[in-house]
RNA sequence: GGGCGAUUAGCUCAGUUGGUUAGAGCACCUGCCUUACAAGCAGGGGGUCGUAGGUUCGAGUCCUACAUCGCCCACCA
């Protein structure tokens, strides 16, 4: 027997317990096709919020799915505890920098503080039902995962597909590390426009350039006009003599230049931004890179060695105001790009670093994104969009502490790179020598080690490698190529989904998943991401699912759309609330009635039954259809609108025949049992994708057919009577008007009605003959009238039983 | 500036391929203790579907422009 009132904290924690002692979700192969997800390992950065539980939720609602489904689903979890984001926690939780504590110490206190986190993670991912296999949970940062990363670089190098090269490359001064243009933010700030006088070599012409970084004037190595500016092309061809430093420059042409903009002349340096590196690249320009990389200029420039960039900028600025080269000031609000992770202005360094190719692929890559299918459709074109931009390739070194090292050693003397052989990774190149004794091209028998480490992406890009533990021995590579779903939302579409197919096309020439299903962000306020700072007690995970139970919670995930930003509000908790404890009701009623019950052939059943057998039809095939488009939000939708119709309507019909057989028939009962058995297992079935806890606690109590509900296999109702009963809707619109005029008399629904005089179309009074029993009790009526008529129906007369509570009317 | 979305009741959201009178929950109002459920049930009020055009017999749905918001990108001279 169900419990009279349902204990979620009791049971939610009874069937953790259980599903882990019966190993419920763990994977094993069997004859089954497999189904293999490819989940968002989270970062760990010590922020869990109810973003995380919406989006996972929703993946793991498609497991659930899929396993009811007919699918052996391999749904491993992972952790990405690598990079720069866990470097930040860990910095924070120990209150000093990497830098100050060294990288032996400084790793060690990252693995125990990742580790601390993780656990977090996992803890709150299992209480609110996450029905992965635990044991196939992956660290981004274990001595595995290195391997694997390894293994993907030196695949790449061995196919030239990743190269070292001495190239510019976006620094961060506050990081001290590269980044990747994926890692780019733009941030609005207040500056000054500074028009400083130039003047030709030729005739001594002056004419102005406006800047707002002066302090790139030593590195200046051309100016550049448009072509086709009638007001400045002149002077191209001719040279520039630049202020203060005595050198000279050419004056080149470049449609790039903006004619509106400024002066429409622009100096072109060493580097002050992308344009500055195309031109560099494009004319074959000089280097004069006169940054160092803690963002200072370099000793030896002339008069400002030494100096911060920015204390750089205010003496160029007061020299040349001093000399009468400082034409005129404008404020100026402008955007710039910043390093996501800590906000500093990037500038441009010349370094030796690892590159993957991505410009000589782009065809391939919008190939593959073709061969995907992507839910929903529409994200792809932000995919194209991003793959058709990318201007460089892909950066992956850092210079960085917590991270997989390069698996890489220089010659002392020639520089040359000694690649560590496969079968000796993980190779920390720190700790370990190369395996030749002398440099192959030099003799020299001096190495030093590669002091970097991978781009976090480098690594989360091969998550799909990770998952069929690829370079095993018992790898699943076979099993896993390509995997059937990746989840993630939409902000990291450029990032991970991107990589992970630079990286899976680089190595196998395939596609890395069947499927992509992108989510989107749960939302603070509308058009407020919820951040660290804003989150509170309020929409913490771990007390919501304390308030309302996991089941509710999860009911979030359940609602909106594939890809559509919600808002985050308690009333969803509310609906959730109130359509599981709805369930729990509904199956004791249920239950109440199926104490003698015997699951037997039989096909005669009473016309409102096969009204809702088809109603249930109908549902069943739309709810599949959603789910089959990932739409786990809009399959609820459908399902709840269903079961309420089911309850309210339905039950109430088929309560009578439920009750008392002796007045309605044991055949009657029988055709209601029948009916409210069939319909509330397959509701169940459905609803466990969401609700799985209190879903398996009705399912144990009357159906236990299988060791759990989460086991049991999806199939379509084998009763099609779509077309049989349809006529069903109208008799409801005609309970529902009595029922209606019993409210506006204020009086009880049980008030009997001793009139009810109605003309009918032929085929509703057929439908009606059929069902008169459940129609009349349903209502109470003593006496009813039927005449006919063309349409649907019409209510003649409506007379409630009690002469006194007429006259209230 | 470019790409992609969103804009529907006071609030949070549904609304398949164009097709009767645009739906649900919350909130508000009125009733009803009815042997599954008062965490419920039966009703009610509340919408010119962002704006302006267009296509069509017919537009919340398709097209164009604009506005506002969001995500992603570009703009640093």
């Amino acid at each position: 027997m169900l419990d009279k009132k349902y204990n979620a904290k009791e049971k939610e924690a009874k069937w953790l317990k259980y599903w882990e002692e019966e190993n419920i979700y763990k994977f094993k192969e069997n004859k089954k096709p497999i189904y293999s997800i490819d989940t968002p390992p989270p970062t760990v950065n010590g922020n869990i919020h109810i973003g995380h539980i919406f989006s996972y939720s929703q993946t793991e609602m498609i497991a659930r799915y899929k396993r009811l489904t007919g699918f052996n689903v391999f749904y491993p979890f992972g952790f990405d505890d690598n990079g720069l984001p866990s470097e930040r926690l860990v910095e924070k939780e120990i209150g000093q920098k990497a830098s100050e504590i060294g990288r032996e110490e400084f790793n060690k206190q990252c693995y125990e503080i990742t580790n601390k986190y993780e656990m977090d993670f996992k803890n709150l991912f299992s209480k609110i039902g996450v029905s992965t296999d635990w044991s196939l949970a992956y660290k981004t940062i274990s001595p595995e995962t290195i391997k694997i990363s390894q293994i993907s670089f030196l695949d790449l190098v061995h196919k030239k597909r990743a190269y070292q090269a001495t190239s510019p490359a976006l620094w961060c001064s506050e990081c001290l590390t590269t980044i990747a243009q994926a890692e780019l933010e733009t941030k609005s700030i207040d500056t000054s426009f500074n028009y400083i006088r130039f003047t030709t070599t030729e005739d001594k012409e002056d004419f102005l350039i406006a800047t707002t970084r002066p302090e790139l004037l030593p590195a200046i190595v051309s100016v550049f006009v448009n072509p086709d500016d009638d007001k400045n092309k002149r002077l191209i061809g001719k040279t520039a003599k630049v202020p203060l430093l005595n050198i000279e420059v050419p004056i080149m042409a470049d449609e790039k230049v903006a004619i509106s903009k400024g002066t429409g002349i622009v100096m072109c340096c060493t580097f002050g931004d992308q344009t500055d590196i195309e031109w560099y690249k494009k004319y074959n320009l000089p280097l004069k890179h006169i940054f160092t990389e803690d963002g200072k200029i370099k000793d030896d420039v002339k008069d400002y060695g030494g100096l911060s960039i920015k204390a750089a900028k205010n003496k160029v600025i007061e020299d040349l105001e001093k000399n009468g080269y400082l034409v005129k000031q404008e404020p100026l609000n402008h955007e710039v790009q910043v390093h996501e992770r800590c906000g500093k202005e990037v500038e441009y360094s010349i370094l030796k670093q690892w590159f993957i190719d991505i410009m000589n692929y782009k065809e391939d890559f919008l190939r593959i994104g073709n061969e995907i299918s992507w839910h929903p459709l529409y994200m792809q074109a932000r995919y194209i969009e991003w793959v058709n931009n990318v201007a460089w390739d892909w950066c992956i070194s850092r210079q960085r502490y917590f991270g997989v090292p390069f698996p890489v050693w220089y010659c002392d003397n020639c520089k040359t790179p000694v690649l560590a052989d496969i079968k000796d990774l993980p190779v920390n190149p720190l700790t370990s020598k190369p395996n030749i004794k002398t440099c192959l091209n030099c003799g020299n028998s001096n190495f030093i080690p590669d002091k970097d480490v991978m781009d976090t992406w480098a690594t989360s890009s091969v998550t799909p490698l990770i998952n069929m533990k690829y370079g095993e021995e018992n790898n699943k590579v076979d099993l896993l190529k390509p995997m059937s779903l990746r989840t993630n939302a939409h902000d990291i579409i450029r990032t991970w989904d991107f990589y992970t197919i630079v990286k899976k096309f680089h190595h196998f020439n395939e596609k890395p998943w069947d499927n992509l299903m992108i989510s989107g962000f749960v939302m603070a306020n509308k058009g407020e991401k919820i951040s660290k700072r804003k989150s509170n007690s309020k929409n913490d995970p771990l007390d919501l699912i304390n308030e309302y139970s996991a089941d509710v919670v999860r009911y979030l995930a359940g609602s909106g759309r594939l890809g559509t930003d919600m808002t985050y509000s308690e009333e969803t908790f509310l609906r959730g609330k109130k359509l599981v404890n709805k369930i729990f009701n509904a199956s004791k009623f249920v239950e109440m009635h199926l104490n003698d019950y015997q699951d037997k052939e039989f096909n005669d059943f009473a016309f409102f039954d096969k009204w809702i057998l088809g109603k249930y039809y109908e549902m069943e095939e739309q709810f599949l259809n959603y789910l089959e488009e990932y739409e786990v939000g809009l399959g609820l939708n459908t399902l709840e609108k269903f079961f309420w119709n089911f309850c309210d309507n339905y039950l109430e019909i088929v309560k009578h025949r439920l009750y008392r057989p002796e007045e309605f028939g044991e055949k009657e009962r029988y055709s209601g049992q029948k009916t409210v058995y069939i319909i509330l297992y397959k509701l169940l079935q459905k609803f466990s994708i969401y609700f799985p806890f209190i879903t398996e606690e009705i399912f144990q109590e009357i159906y236990h057919n299988e060791k759990s509900i989460h086991l049991t296999s999806i199939n379509k109702l084998n009763y099609n009577f779509i077309n049989e009963a349809q006529e069903g809707n109208i008799l409801l619109e005609i309970i529902s008007s009595a029922r209606g005029a019993k409210t506006d008399a204020n009086v009880s629904l049980k008030t009997p009605i001793e009139i009810l005089n109605i003309s009918l179309n032929e085929k509703i009074k057929k439908a009606l003959d059929l069902g008169m029993a459940d129609f009349k009790a349903t209502l109470f009526i003593k006496k009813l009238i039927i005449k006919e008529t063309n349409e649907n129906y019409i209510i003649n007369e409506l007379k409630l039983l009690s002469e006194e509570l007429d006259t209230k009317i």
